[in-house]
RNA sequence: GCGCUCGUAGCUCAGCGGAUAGAGCAACGGACUUCUAAUCCGUCGGUCGCAGGUUCGAAUCCUGCCGGGCGCACCA
C-alpha cells in the first residue's frame, strides 16, 4: 500500500477539475497534518485565482471518502490526515512477503557495475562504497522485479601484470600457492624490485646475473608476452587471478555480499573487442590521432590549457587504457547482454570520464533511444582527520583488518558489519563521510545497532507471546505513529530506488525503528489481553517484517537478539 | 587557469521551490519492582558561507564573491 501514491491520486482528479488539466499534486509528510498539499498554491497563480479559494474547491472536489480528511490552511495548503480506520486497515494488509510492494510494471534489464577490485591486491577500504552501495541497489532494483546483471568489473589486465607475473615467474612459477598467500605482501614486493631497478635498459643485466637487474625491463616484456597470448605467461596470470578471484569471493561473503564468480567479468574479457572498438568509431569518422594516440574528441570537455580533452582510446605505445575497455564493456552491455540501463557503482572523480565515454558511445550509436547509462558517484571516506582514510602508518586500510576490528569491537559479526554498512549507506552517498567506529557502533541515534536492537525486541516479544496477532485498533498516538510510518515503506522503497540513493530506505527505515521504539516504550503488549494484545501485536510484527525487509534490501542482517 | 562539486546547530548529517529549517551526537535535567534502559522523555542550541537577483514564497533556482574537495592526454 501507498498511501502517499493514493492520496495524489484522489488529489489529482481533483486538480485536474478545477484546473482544466493535469497538476502534480505534490503531496508531502507534514508537520500539520499526516500529509499536505501545496499545489493549490502554483495553481492559483496559473489561473489568477486567491490561492485559499482554489484550495477550497479542490477539498470540495477532492474525493477522500473512506481514506482521509481534508482542509485548507494557512496561505492555501491542503492539508491531509488519514482516517484510523484506513490506517489499520492498511497494516493489517501488510501480511505478504512483498508487505504489498508490488513489482515494477516495466522490469528492465540492468547491468550494475560495482567493486571492480584490482586482481593481485586485495581488497581495500577504497572499494568498500563501490561494493556497499552496489550491492545495496542491486538487491533493490532486483527485488521491485528489474533484471539486474552484476558486473564486477575486475582489474586483472594491464601493465602492473608485468611486475606481478614477472616476480612470481622469479618465485617458481607459482607452483607453490602460499608464494600467493598473502597478496597484499606479494604486490608489495613485486612494486619494491620493479621501483627499486633503476637499470636503464635490460641488456646491461642480460649477462645471466644473481643481481635482480633488469625486472623492470623484463616485466616490460611480460606484459607483452601476456598480450601476445604467450602460453606460459598466460597460465601463470590465470593462476594469479583465480587466486584474487578466491580472496575476492571470501571476503564478499564475509561483508554479506551477493557477488558470485559468474559476476566476474574482467578487463581482460574485453580485449579481443578492443580493435572493432577502434574500427568502429574510426568507421564513423570520430578517431582522430593526436601525439601518436588515437583519440576521440567528445564536445564540451577542456582540458588545463583550455584545449579539447581527448578519451584516448589507443595509447601513443600501441596500448590501450582504461577509456577502451570501457567502450568495449559499455557496447557489450548494450548490444550482446540487451542492457536498457548501465549504472556504474564508482567513486565522484572519475565524473568526467564517464561524462565522456557516454558522449562518445552516444556518438557511436552504443547508446540508443531508450538506453540510459549513469554514474552512480559517491564520495570518499576520511579519517578522523578529515583526510582519506589509512592507516596511523599511512597505508591503504585492507578490508579484511576492517571487518577483523568491526567485529572485535562489536563482539560480533551481523553488529560490526552492520553497522559499517549502515553508516556507508545512511548519508548522501555523494558526499564524503568521516569514518567514526564509536559513531556507528553507538546503540542509540541514527545507526545500525539501534535498529537492529529495535527488532530484537520485536524477536523477544514474540518469543513470549502466547496469543495471536488479530486486527489493529488504533487507540494510542504512538500507535498511530507507528501506523503511519509502517505505510510509508512503498514510498520509501521507491525514493531509494528511483533516485539510486539507498539513503532513502535508511533513513525511512531509522523514522520506523523511532516509532516503533516510542510505541514499545508507551503501549505494553505482553501485560496485555484481548484485541489490544493482539493488535499491539500485529503493530510489532509489521515493524519486524519491515525492518527485516528493509535491511535486507540494503544487505544488512538482523540478530534475533543482542 | 578552466571545469565539476560541496559549504545548514559546538560535532556528524537530513531537508533541495512552500507554512515557525529537522534528526542524532555532545551538554544539562529527568524516567528502570513493568515486553531487552544497547532505551525513552524534556531543555539548551541555527542571520541555512557572504552579497545580489527571480518568485506570492528561496536553505532549496540564477549570478558574483569567499572558503574546502575533486578533476583537467596516454595509471585504472
Amino acid at each position: 500500500m501507498n498511501l502517499e501514491a493514493l492520496l495524489a491520486d484522489r488529489l489529482s482528479a481533483a486538480l485536474a477539475s478545477v484546473a482544466g488539466g493535469p497538476v502534480d499534486p505534490v503531496v508531502r509528510q507534514s508537520q500539520h497534518a499526516d500529509f499536505q498539499s501545496g499545489a493549490a498554491l502554483a495553481l492559483a497563480r496559473r489561473l489568477g485565482r486567491p490561492p485559499r479559494e482554489v484550495a477550497t474547491e479542490v477539498a470540495a472536489k477532492a474525493d477522500l471518502a473512506g481514506l482521509a480528511t481534508i482542509d485548507v490552511s494557512g496561505p492555501g495548503f491542503l492539508n491531509l490526515t488519514v482516517d484510523d480506520a484506513a490506517l489499520a486497515a492498511g497494516v493489517d494488509a501488510l501480511d505478504d512477503d512483498r508487505l504489498g510492494v508490488p513489482p515494477v510494471a516495466a522490469p528492465e534489464r540492468i547491468v550494475l557495475d560495482y567493486s571492480g577490485p584490482n586482481a593481485a591486491k586485495e581488497l581495500q577500504i577504497g572499494h568498500l562504497r563501490s561494493t556497499i552501495i552496489g550491492d545495496a541497489l542491486a538487491r533493490l532494483l532486483e527485488w521491485l522485479g528489474h533484471e539486474v546483471i552484476r558486473a564486477n568489473h575486475l582489474g586483472d589486465w594491464g601493465t602492473p601484470f608485468g611486475m606481478l607475473l614477472e616476480h612470481m615467474a622469479d618465485l617458481g612459477g607459482g607452483e607453490n600457492e602460499h608464494s600467493l598467500g598473502d597478496l597484499t605482501d606479494f604486490y608489495r614486493a613485486a612494486r619494491r624490485k620493479f621501483d627499486e631497478d633503476t637499470q636503464p635498459s635490460v641488456r646491461s643485466g642480460a649477462v645471466a646475473g644473481r643481481s635482480d637487474g633488469g625486472f623492470k625491463a623484463r616485466a616490460r616484456l611480460r606484459v607483452v608476452a601476456l598480450q601476445a597470448g604467450d602460453e606460459p605467461t598466460r597460465a601463470l596470470w590465470r593462476r594469479l587471478i583465480e587466486q584474487t578471484e578466491r580472496t575476492f569471493l571470501d571476503a564478499y561473503g564475509r561483508l554479506g555480499v551477493t557477488l558470485t564468480r559468474g559476476d566476474f567479468v574482467g578487463e581482460s574479457f574485453y580485449q579481443e573487442q578492443l580493435s572493432s572498438v577502434l574500427s568502429e568509431l574510426d568507421e564513423q569518422g570520430l578517431l582522430v590521432p593526436s601525439e601518436g594516440a588515437l583519440c576521440v574528441f567528445p564536445a564540451g570537455f577542456a582540458g588545463r590549457d583550455g584545449e579539447p580533452l581527448p578519451l584516448i582510446v589507443r595509447k601513443s605505445d600501441g596500448g590501450f587504457g582504461y577509456a577502451a575497455t570501457d567502450l568495449a564493456a559499455l557496447r557489450h552491455r548494450v548490444r550482446t547482454l540487451g542492457a536498457t540501463r548501465l549504472l556504474y557503482v564508482v567513486g565522484a572523480p572519475q565524473r568526467t570520464h564517464f561524462r565522456m565515454v557516454f558522449e562518445v558511445a552516444r556518438s557511436a550509436g552504443w547508446l540508443p533511444a531508450g538506453v540510459t547509462a549513469e554514474h552512480i558517484e559517491f564520495g570518499s571516506i576520511l579519517g578522523a582527520d578529515g583526510k582519506m582514510f589509512r592507516t596511523r602508518a599511512g597505508d591503504n586500510v585492507t578490508l579484511g583488518a576492517l571487518l577483523d576490528e568491526a567485529v572485535e569491537r562489536a563482539s560480533s559479526p551481523a553488529i560490526g558489519i552492520g553497522a559499517i554498512k549502515y553508516a556507508d549507506l545512511a548519508g548522501d552517498r555523494r558526499s564524503d563521510y568521516v569514518f567514526d567506529w564509536d559513531r556507528m557502533l553507538a546503540s542509540t541515534g541514527d545507526t545500525g545497532p539501534y535498529l537492529q536492537y529495535a527488532y530484537a525486541r520485536i524477536r523477544s516479544i514474540f518469543r513470549k507471546a502466547g496469543a495471536e496477532p488479530g486486527p489493529v485498533v488504533l487507540a494510542h498516538p504512538a500507535e498511530r505513529r507507528l501506523a503511519l510510518a509502517l505505510l510509508g515503506f512503498e514510498a520509501a522503497v521507491h525514493a531509494a530506488a528511483g533516485r539510486r540513493e539507498p539513503h532513502r530506505l535508511a533513513s525511512y527505515l531509522h523514522d520506523l525503528a523511532v516509532a516503533f521504539t516510542g510505541f514499545y516504550e508507551s503501549c505494553p503488549i505482553l501485560r496485555l489481553a484481548g484485541p489490544y494484545r493482539a493488535s499491539r501485536l500485529t503493530l510489532a510484527d509489521r515493524t519486524g517484517r519491515t525492518l527485516a525487509l528493509g535491511l535486507s534490501l540494503l544487505g544488512i542482517d538482523l540478530p534475533e537478539e543482542m
